[in-house]
DNA sequence: CTGCACTGATTCACAGTATGCATCAATTCA
DNA sequence: TGAATTGATGCATACTGTGAATCAGTGCAG
């Protein structure tokens, strides 16, 4: 019944295997710029979908069959970097311990959502958004999550003998839970995006050291 | 405009001020008995708010005058217990390093679930849903949020050498985080009540080596 | 004790999200 | 070319959450 849908990591690999595929990302590629457009100019939930469908020119049932919810628009990647993270633990290398590992599978992630959502503003758009629009919050948080289990699971898969369920766990858990909760707090000071990812880099120095 | 509502320190000690507000209380106990009933027979998402205020006999409208959102009355208290661990924090006992009174926080909310809510079948009942209801979920870990916002600056407060803001925003959410991944982790498992207190013991004590 | 202010509850109306279902039209494949 | 697949659509609908007007009981001032 409840399900968190995860793209796998072939789908996101992007394919144009016909015409048909092509058309449908087409589509969806207007819904989020429309989405995104309109985000910009109104308050987020003064935008309703109708107004995103129309503003892409599709149907506002059409909005639904490419995301879940409203607030999955601004959120349209976020599988692809949790794929890299998770490549990032799998190809642990050679004598690098656990919390370099984790490290560097969040740099991951954090490296990916600069170079491709900085540029176009998004990362600006969704960090002001995620802080003050308690919906979006809510389904940023939650994607957290199931992120947070996948990562759990590929790291003790990756330090067998050194991690048990919950010890994995609780490490994502704390990994992540330091990173969003500076990051927030320095959107919410008013930092910039540089100033923001020194606090979160600050964070993740603080958890790995406690598992030197 | 979006507003996380918490109530003061002064609300939280049950007022008695008139049959007025004991009225209020009582309709609004009613409701959360009648959500209870409801959610432990049917499927979370199968129960409507219009159900739930047929049962506690009182207008549909007025079940969003007590709960901001559906999911509100399953977290009833949650707001009494933030504040149990603020005042442990402020009430730093002499001597008491960073660590150890961020447990003791963390342990004073835990400990109040477990006598309360924990023999009434609350606690199973939330946990179920919380592990199950992605809307659920997504409502906790927002509160668990702002919880941490509020908890950092009593930190930052308590250790004004010590902790700078970033910091201390960071050690609260890898205590929080590392806490909640662990228990979601172990309540999936299938882990009994005290298991899963066991986890979050364990996965406190991970964080807390961190900071010694 | 009486009228007035306050406020919880109710009713009605409504915007908006999200889903189910039948259908159309274009693509893909046999 | 004909058939199956599938993205898009329209229509109907359930439900959440809010606004506004109103009613009724409580508490307070005079």
């Amino acid at each position: 019944m409840h399900q968190f849908r995860r793209c796998t990591k072939l789908l996101c690999v992007v394919e144009k295997h016909g015409l048909r595929e092509r058309k449908k990302q087409r589509t969806r590629q207007a819904l989020i710029e429309a989405a995104v457009r309109l985000f910009e100019d109104k308050d987020y939930d003064h935008v309703t979908v109708a107004e995103i469908a129309d503003a892409a020119e599709v149907s506002p049932r059409t909005f639904f069959l490419h995301f879940q919810a409203k607030e999955d628009v601004l959120l349209a990647n976020a599988d692809m970097r949790v794929d890299l993270a998770l490549q990032a633990i799998a190809e642990r290398r050679a004598g690098e311990r656990l919390p370099e590992v984790l490290v560097r599978a969040m740099d991951e992630m954090i490296a990916n959502t600069w170079d491709s959502d900085l540029p176009s503003g998004l990362a600006a758009l969704r960090a002001r958004l995620a802080a003050s629009v308690p919906a979006l919050q809510a389904r940023l948080l939650q994607r957290y999550l199931t992120a947070q289990a996948e990562l759990a699971q590929a790291l003790q898969r990756a330090f067998p003998d050194r991690l048990d369920t919950i010890t994995a766990s609780a490490l994502v858990g704390a990994m992540v839970g330091a990173t969003s909760a500076s990051a927030l707090t320095a959107l919410q000071r008013g930092d910039g995006p540089n100033e923001v990812r020194n606090a979160m880099r600050q964070a993740m120095a603080l958890v790995a050291q406690s598992v030197t």
